[in-house]
DNA sequence: AACACCCCCTGTCGGC
DNA sequence: TGCCGACAGGGGGTGT
């Protein structure tokens, strides 16, 4: 399902329901999600206090005043539901089927908070605050991708002698963290970079960045940005907290998009849809080059 | 190291 | 109508 902005989205929802309250009770409905909930996840999440909310790439971290992080990725299907009434209340739009109801949070001030996730990609993981950085999880992770480390430099050095093409660049982890296959499309649309370009073409051995990937960097940022502004993209599965929708789908102007006209002004192009390492890519052959 | 491929899981949709 | 394959915003693991 979500991607950085989806992810950022859902950190909002939980950080107004949950930042300085009590977890009162942890229900597991089930043993594991993608992976087994670590030993005694429970017990250690009970009586502690929630310090804050906050986001690394598609990571949800949770502080706790014991000094833990509860860390949750929401894989393609997971969301949250936050029922500020204690009793099963929910109205929103998206489907609901309580049979994927995993992890159910109850607050001391009745709030309760639904984890749902029919694929079970997704997971949680309970780790020390100390520890997170060199946790296997997190210590490979490239750049967020609106912070001050992703600049011109770093991603032409990060690009240069790579015969990888630019979709598979942008989607990989380790470079930029928080990309999915929706904003990889759409910032190589915008900048008008073709998925299929091999990402060393556009980087320079020596001096400066090539000049191609200052507009890609700034597509990243600005896609980005306005999509979180819009509450992320309701596709499928992804609501917000309270069940509203995002509404950055609207804004597409490649993903899903496939035999449409290309929005560029003055392109006559028709999006395509190829895939590219067992993904979706769509992109204008007409402007993306 | 870098890259390609398969896998995890459930639901939905389109074609026949 | 039903069945069946393709596909879905994730990425881990393994082979070359």
């Amino acid at each position: 399902m979500p991607e950085l902005p989806e992810v950022e989205t859902v950190v909002r929802g939980l950080d107004r329901a949950m930042t300085g309250k009590i977890i009162e009770r942890v229900e597991l409905r089930r043993e594991n999600l993608r992976f087994p909930f670590p030993d005694r996840f429970s017990a250690n999440l009970e009586g502690q206090t929630v310090a804050n909310l906050s986001r690394r790439a598609k990571y949800i971290l949770a502080r706790l005043s014991s000094g833990n992080v509860l860390v949750v990725h929401l894989g393609m299907s997971g969301r949250f539901l936050i029922d500020a009434g204690g009793a099963a209340n929910f109205h929103h739009e998206l489907a609901h089927k309580p049979a994927h109801d995993h992890v159910v949070i109850d607050l001391e001030d009745g709030t309760r908070i639904t984890y749902n996730d029919p694929r079970r990609f997704g997971y949680m993981l309970l780790v020390a605050d100390a520890e997170l950085d060199s946790h296997p999880r997190f210590k490979s992770l490239g750049v967020e991708p609106l912070g001050n480390h992703l600049n011109e430099t770093y991603l032409n050095a990060a690009f240069r002698g790579r015969a990888t093409n630019l979709k598979a660049v942008l989607m990989d982890q380790r470079i930029i963290a928080g990309l999915g296959n929706i904003y990889v499309c759409e910032a190589l649309h915008l900048s008008g970079l073709s998925p299929i370009r091999k990402a060393g073409s556009i980087a320079t051995k020596r001096g400066g960045p090539g000049k191609r990937i200052a507009p890609l960097v700034a597509s990243i940022r600005d896609v980005l940005t306005r999509a979180i502004e819009a509450g992320g993209s309701s596709l499928r599965d992804f609501g917000h907290t309270d069940g509203s929708l995002g509404y950055f789908q609207h804004n597409f102007n490649v993903y899903d998009r496939e035999d449409g006209s290309c929005v560029k002004p003055a392109c006559q192009g028709t999006i395509r849809r190829i895939v590219q390492n067992g993904r979706s890519t769509f992109y204008c052959a007409a402007c993306q080059k």
